[in-house]
DNA sequence: CGCAACATGTAAGCGGTTACATGATTAC
DNA sequence: GTAATCATGTAACCGCTTACATGTTGCG
């Protein structure tokens, strides 16, 4: 399931410009699926090349054509196929985590500072995330809100798990050599 | 923070070879940054040849020598810099989300196999925390503990959440065309 | 007047994955 | 006997990120 895929996935709601798609990865997708320009427009034309799409050019005045995609019934085929996949695979990869691993070694104040920035950026999904569910909750699928209500599921059990355990990180024995 | 920066952390206590720290991946690392010997390896060597650590080759018999690597002063001073980012990424590249946006495009069958092969891939997590805190809790660091605890807390928090909503993806009225 | 939104794309580069190559020892 | 553990590395590849390139319209 790579960019592609998900491309292919967004288009089976309706006809979208590779513009439209970016601003679907920076909306519902942004928590578990990042994709910028650089990755969506090779997509879409690999995509086009390969009949899974099909592509009108639309032009415009002062702005580049706009191209609208298409999915076709190979895509459909092809898409589903896909989602056949029993164990598709879900990564973390986090710095967050990493550099708290060596907390010991870091100054309390930043300690602080780091655990702060992650709950502001929380804070942000959260706010986000009302707004998606008070925007068109009733037009969503089952599948965009199963999506939705496991973000705010994590960030809620992130901050829980922060506001419990930050202490320990500051209190810790083990900052410059073992007490115990 | 890469790799070679997660190297050098590890590196703080004590010294070890690549194969040492691919273990050190697998196991505390294992559910927030992954790595392969493919990019260890190079990473130590680019360690090494920036002077952050040092080499020492260890003659055996049979097997290629044990190098065993050490951090030096300014490996520590590079390693303290880039603790100080106040805001390490911490991204999350989910196929098993993307896939379930799609849940109304899947046999019901194939939605429950991926919830519960997901579902399989957490219980072993599970167990792999236990084991982690059986092993050695009382030599872990303050931030290791955080970062193993955090983890229990996101496999509850997503089991939970697959528990109580996995029926919304199955029942939903989306599935062929809108009933309501 | 300036910024945001609209709109597409390329090219270089980077970091990481996967597969390959080698081979002894030890435990089941 | 055969699988796992120990032990290192290279090379090709792949997908994604970042920066660059271009230009209008409309809002505050």
């Amino acid at each position: 399931m790579d960019v592609k895929t998900v491309c292919l996935g967004m288009l089976t709601e309706g006809e979208a410009s590779g513009y439209d798609l970016k601003k679907e990865f920076e909306s519902s997708f942004s928590h578990f699926f990042a994709a910028g320009y650089g990755s969506i427009y090779p997509a879409l034309a690999s995509l086009a090349e390969q009949g899974l799409v099909t592509c009108e050019c639309i032009p415009q005045t002062g702005k580049p054509d706009r191209k609208v995609y298409r999915i076709t019934v190979a895509g459909r085929r092809f898409l589903a196929e896909a989602l056949e996949n029993p164990s598709p695979c879900h990564k973390l990869r986090s710095e967050f985590l990493a550099t708290l691993c060596f907390a010991h070694l870091m100054k309390p104040e930043d300690i602080e500072t780091v655990l702060d920035n992650r709950l502001a950026e929380i804070e942000e999904y959260k706010k986000f995330f009302k707004d998606l569910e008070d925007g068109d909750l009733q037009c969503m699928h089952a599948g965009t809100k199963f999506v939705v209500g496991f973000g705010k599921a994590m960030m809620a059990a992130t901050e829980a798990f922060i506001a419990e355990n930050r202490h320990t990180l500051i209190e810790a024995d083990d900052r410059k050599s073992a007490t115990a």
